[in-house]
DNA sequence: GTGGTCTAGACCACA
DNA sequence: GTGGTCTAGACCACA
């Protein structure tokens, strides 16, 4: 269920943690639902348990998750802070934006670019 | 003429690349012009000498300027590779726009978004 | 009779502990009443019952129940013990109070709170 | 500037976190001054570096510490956040305190006990 | 089985 | 030198 890119420079835990989290927004991981645990996710990915440990310890630090030791690690209720990955992920966006002016790229450029991504999904 | 963020995440030398470069591209350095030495931009900014060769060396790698032993940097000739920029953004742009789905962020937040960002632009 | 936090760090077994400790010291489990059996206090709680198990051989251990093989547990006659969790609870006290100086926490305002604290049960 | 108890069952990141948040606390660190390098408070204390990168990452996402790469760890600016240590500290003072009442334990022992325990302090 | 802590140490990018 | 990521794996308490 997770993607990983082991050549990006997005760090490996980085990775796990936005997909959990996209999964939990997009409604494909239910609140109480039990997450696959630590060793068992590395083992499927190949990876270290420590890495995922830091994927999960990150998410429940941001309230998304809560793990309970012995038991397992669990989606929370959604608590209103799913907004707060939005405001993240828009804030990146702008972010960008905002560094395109000096090469002259223009806002139909842009605005192209955003019918393409959506059409792509849409057809998916 | 080059601003940096000293907490940002972005290298420091990157910063001083990306600066660069828009400067460039925007004409506001034109070709030949020389660029402020390692030593004098270090310590404008308070930074390491080797910080700032770090992002000499990567701009001249990539052809956008030339040293010449002795003498100074420089701006080099136009000579196509800004559009490799260019194409550098727009990636980063579909990199970020490709994230959003699972989100729930509609194209027209988007929309609206690069809207806003090019008005307050022009207004500047 | 058992009020778990199941979100809670201290384990489950040392809530169970401490709560059946906490009855027998006011009075409200008598020497030699039975206790619910493991199994039972088990399901009640909704946890396993090696849970309940574990928090019983810590108590018998300690020598506050007594258990009969084939019949139940018990509460011990009182025997002295009881002052070792007073003890127990002091050192608590102690522990938490001196991490209190490099905060500028104040005698007063821990004055204070205890006043409320024990202001609010006896209302109770 | 740490001393660690090896014995107890506080995590060692989490003591090096309580004592570089009450240095901070007690203005023994000042804002923007460095920390020690992970690498070398671990060979000082005798532990591994992750140990206390831990507890650096732990004090830096609570706004505490701030971390450059390639540099070091600095002091944050005060920024209110102090106060919610002092919460959490009473916080747990009222945990403990409430848990007392069914061994018989007296709001006049409690009392004597904050007495002793500033006294104390007083003349060290 | 589960999560949580920790060691020992490699490797990377950066200053 | 610095912080940051990651592996490989031990050991613990708990369920």
């Amino acid at each position: 269920m997770i993607a990983l890119n082991q050549t990006s420079r997005t760090p490996i835990y980085q990775q796990i943690r936005e997909q959990v989290l996209a999964q939990i927004a997009c409604g494909l991981l239910s609140p109480h639902q039990q997450l696959p645990g630590v060793r068992s996710m590395a083992i499927d990915l190949g990876i270290n348990p420590n890495t995922v440990m830091k994927a999960y310890v990150e998410l429940e630090r941001e309230g998304f998750i809560y793990s309970v030791a012995g038991k397992g690690s669990y989606v929370s209720e959604p608590n209103g802070d799913v907004s707060v990955i939005r405001q993240e992920k828009l804030a990146e966006v702008k972010e960008v934006l905002s560094k395109l002016r000096p090469y002259g790229i223009t806002k139909e450029e842009i605005m192209k670019l955003v019918e393409m991504m959506y059409r792509e999904e849409e057809t998916r």
